[in-house]
This record gives C-alpha cells, sequence and structure tokens, in this order.
DNA sequence: CCTTTAATAGTCAGCCTGACTATAAACAGG
DNA sequence: CCTGTTTATAGTCAGGCTGACTATTAAAGG
C-alpha cells in the first residue's frame, strides 16, 4: 500500500452483498430481497448494505444477514461465511462510487425469512437460482459467480454438510451435490467416498430415520471434523476438462 | 447492496495491494518497495496505492504495477493478476479507515525493477519469502495468504507456466513447482502427468537448449491453452489430509 | 400381496499415481 | 580421452481410487 497523497486519495462508499444459498425442494435457492427505495426500487437484489465505520466487511456481512433475514444473532455468528470477491467496477453504481465486497453464506433449508428490518429490506424471499429475474446493480453476476464458486468448492470440501441440518442421511448430503451441480450421482459410490473419506461425516450413534421418505431407512451422521477432501470429490463428465474460469 | 442511508454511509478510502511473485534461484520471491513517507516510513511492504475515482480495482492494481516496477505497459496489461481477496479491519492503517483489495501476479525471473515513480516506492526489490523481515500494515498476513493461494492454485491450474519465459524446459517448470512447493518431485512422473494434460504445454517444433545446464539437453516447450488440471496435480505427502484452510 | 423406492453390500476392470530401474546425452576434471 | 556427475527421457509394476453394475434389504402404497 501507497502513502497518503491528498490528490490521489478519493472517498468510495464500501458495502457488503450477501449470496446465502440453500437447498430447498430440489432446487438451489438464494436469498434475494426487494429493494424499497430509489435506484432500482422495487427490483429484487441480493442482501448487504453500507459497511460501518467501525466494523470489517465481515463483520459488517453478519450484521445484514442478521438484520434481514431475522435470524438469531448466535446462528448468524456461527454461520459459514466466505469472502468471494470485490466488485469496484467504477459505474456499478449509478448514483456514486461504491466497492462492494460480496459473500457467499450455505445455510440449511429453513423457514421464510421474515424481513422485520423497517429500513432496507422491503421484503426477502427465496428464489430458484435460474428463476431469479434481473437483479439490480452487477448483483446478476455476483450470483453467477458465487454459483460457480460454491459448485467449485463442493469438489475440494466438505461444506456440502453445511446446507444440512445437524443430523442427515447420507441421501440427503448427496441431493446437496446433485442439486447444486445438477447432476445425478451414483448412489453406492457416493456412500464408499464420503464414508472412505476420514471426519466428512460421522454416524450418529442412536438409531436411524425411519418416517420421512419411502424407502429402506437410512443411518443418520453428523458433520465431522474435516474442511478439505483429498482427494476431491469431483464432478462427473460435466467436469469441464479446460477452460474453467480460476478463482 | 441496501439503500443510501445517509446515518449509514460513510467515507473509506480504498487501495489495492500487489503480492507478485517470481521464482528466481530457487527461491519463490516477491516484490517489495521501501515505504518512503510516514506511516511505516523506511519498512518494506508490498506495492500499492489509492484507486481512482474513475478506474476499477484491477486497474488500479496494474496502473501500481506499472509505476512501480518500470514495466512496460504492455507487458502489465498481458499479465496473470487475480483478486486474492480484501483486507478491511477497521484498524488495519494507523491513520484512517482504509479497505484495501488484494491481488496477486506470477512473472517469471526479470531483472531488477527500477523504481523509477518518484512518488510512492523509494526502493522496490525482490526479496525471497521468508527472509521478507517484519512487513508494514497487515501486509504479512497478505503474503501469507497469498503464498498459500498460489501453492494451492498449481494444483488444479495450469498457471505455473505464468513462472516461466516464453519457452521452457520441463526441467524448469518442475523447479517452479518444487519451489513453491518447497518439496522434490520425481521426474519422470511429473514429466508423464504434465505431458497427458491435453493442453498445458505444447512441444515447440524447432531444436532443444544444448548449452546452459549440465545434463542431456531438454525438449523446449510452450504454455498451451489450457487453465484447468483434470484431475490435478497434488502436492506429496504435505498435503494437510484435512483442515486446509479455505480459501 | 406385490410394486416401488431408497439404502446398503459387494464386484470388477481401468486409470492414475508413486516408487523404481534403465538408458542417453551433455559437462567437468583429471 | 576417459570417467564420474548431472539431467533428460523411457519404461515397468503394484496399489488405490473410480465408474459401472449387480444384489439384497427394508420400508411405503395401493
Amino acid at each position: 500500500m501507497a502513502d497518503y497523497d491528498p490528490r490521489a486519495f478519493a472517498p468510495f462508499a464500501v458495502t457488503v452483498d450477501l449470496a446465502v444459498f440453500t437447498v430447498r425442494a430440489g432446487a438451489l435457492h438464494v436469498l434475494l430481497i426487494r429493494r424499497g427505495q430509489d435506484p432500482y426500487a422495487g427490483a429484487w437484489a441480493l442482501p448487504g448494505g453500507f459497511v460501518l465505520p467501525r466494523e470489517s466487511a465481515e463483520q459488517a456481512a453478519r450484521r445484514e444477514l442478521a438484520e434481514e433475514t431475522g435470524l438469531p444473532e448466535q446462528v448468524v455468528a456461527a454461520l459459514h461465511l466466505e469472502q468471494l470477491r470485490t466488485y469496484s467496477e467504477p459505474d456499478r453504481d449509478p448514483r456514486m462510487r461504491v466497492v462492494s465486497v460480496a459473500f457467499t453464506a450455505l445455510v440449511p433449508d429453513m423457514p421464510e425469512p421474515a424481513a422485520e428490518g423497517g429500513g432496507d429490506a422491503d421484503r426477502a424471499r427465496w428464489t430458484a437460482v435460474g428463476e431469479a429475474g434481473p437483479l439490480a446493480f452487477d448483483h446478476a453476476a455476483i450470483l453467477a459467480d458465487a454459483r460457480s464458486r460454491i459448485g467449485a468448492k463442493l469438489e475440494y470440501t466438505c461444506l456440502a454438510t453445511a446446507f444440512c441440518p445437524p443430523e442427515f442421511t447420507l441421501g440427503e448430503l448427496r441431493s446437496v451435490y446433485e442439486t447444486v451441480w445438477d447432476t445425478a450421482l451414483d448412489r453406492p459410490n457416493f456412500r464408499r467416498k464420503v464414508l472412505a473419506t476420514p471426519g466428512f461425516v460421522e454416524a450418529v450413534p442412536g438409531a436411524a430415520r425411519l418416517t420421512g421418505g419411502r424407502g429402506k431407512p437410512a443411518a443418520l451422521y453428523r458433520a465431522g471434523p474435516a474442511t478439505a477432501l483429498h482427494p476431491p470429490l469431483l464432478r462427473p463428465t460435466p467436469t469441464p476438462p479446460e477452460g474453467t474460469p480460476s478463482t
């Protein structure tokens, strides 16, 4: 970083944007809010807001997420939040110079968010990715980047469990992969791979879930301590052999 | 992103920081500049500077890099520049609120940079990573993040060629991996893997480099069109089986 | 009951990798 | 000129992991 040159310094507004994903009804959903005020009023946008003078971007992201979803602070504090990238095109906001730090979060399926915060969010809603219409600002690009990032991260990290409730079956975990990747996975092979990775999932001592689904009852598992997958669990054929955009 | 609430808006300074790496004399080097002015005057720091009102962070990164290394604009424009992450801790700069977008770049070995820009850079120098003393601001953390990122990217991308001159031998390419990973790789196995990956490298029609090294002359290759490595080229044992910090 | 659905067990061949051995072609020195 | 060292390149071989499949078990629905 350079020195403070009065000629060079220019004030920017700094915001955070959040791409919060969940898997619901076999489709990847993202949390969107309807804008209530001027730029893009009425349009759907990613939740987010200004970074306050004494907080980091990540703190701002958690605060905004709590405000706009009504989730308890405790849940938000423990959430898997990951910095995606920063968007800084000069004209990305029609009003002024705004640099935005984008984050990605994965949450298990949960009830429709309560957009209580009377300020920013007029209404918040889970929307199936792909059914999301045009978004405000450059949020469509952010969403696309986030979507591609989480697809890639499923390959070499264990964070698919972040989409699942505390206890889940291997079928549920597999459906996370199938939903995000939009592919069918071989059931026995998936099971073998997951169980062969130490620390990915841990069997729950107790019983097996009985009702619920239609087939043979499945054993319950919890997320294990591992965070990385070595070797990775690669997407089937759709894995582009080359030319994949990096990062 | 949220609406413009005068209570919430606060002006920030936005800067870019660059972690520019090269492989030189068997060691990974990073480009550092000696600060000439007040905060941390005399200390070493990553090159960088303020984002101007009408440019994106990436444009600012390229401009600063050109200014501080004296590289021709053309070279800088074609450089592989990748956004690392954004650092926004409130107190990372003792003077004011500064949010910095960090970038990583990989360049082939080149002559010592000419720190001509009379303003920011008092002096610029390649420094072996690990021999770098304490750095200004949070640049030590940025450097560590950048180092770990490029190590990981070598596993599943083709960008090791970015460290090499336009034409290189497989021995040179291998030494890039060995230097960044600080491991020895099996020569025949490395060769087999690289040549088996379509589009990673392309044989140069002409001759093989003769003088130079001591052993049997090696064939010359150029970087191919591929950008991703499927399947990846994993680090030997030091690959942490789990607990790797995720991006 | 009988069909459908899903979980779980197990098999088998092919690919990739790590570990090694062998040969070729230069250079350094005596 | 011969020898040892160094590096490139060619192969071999066993083990691990993966993809493709088959089989069995245990529920739910009609």
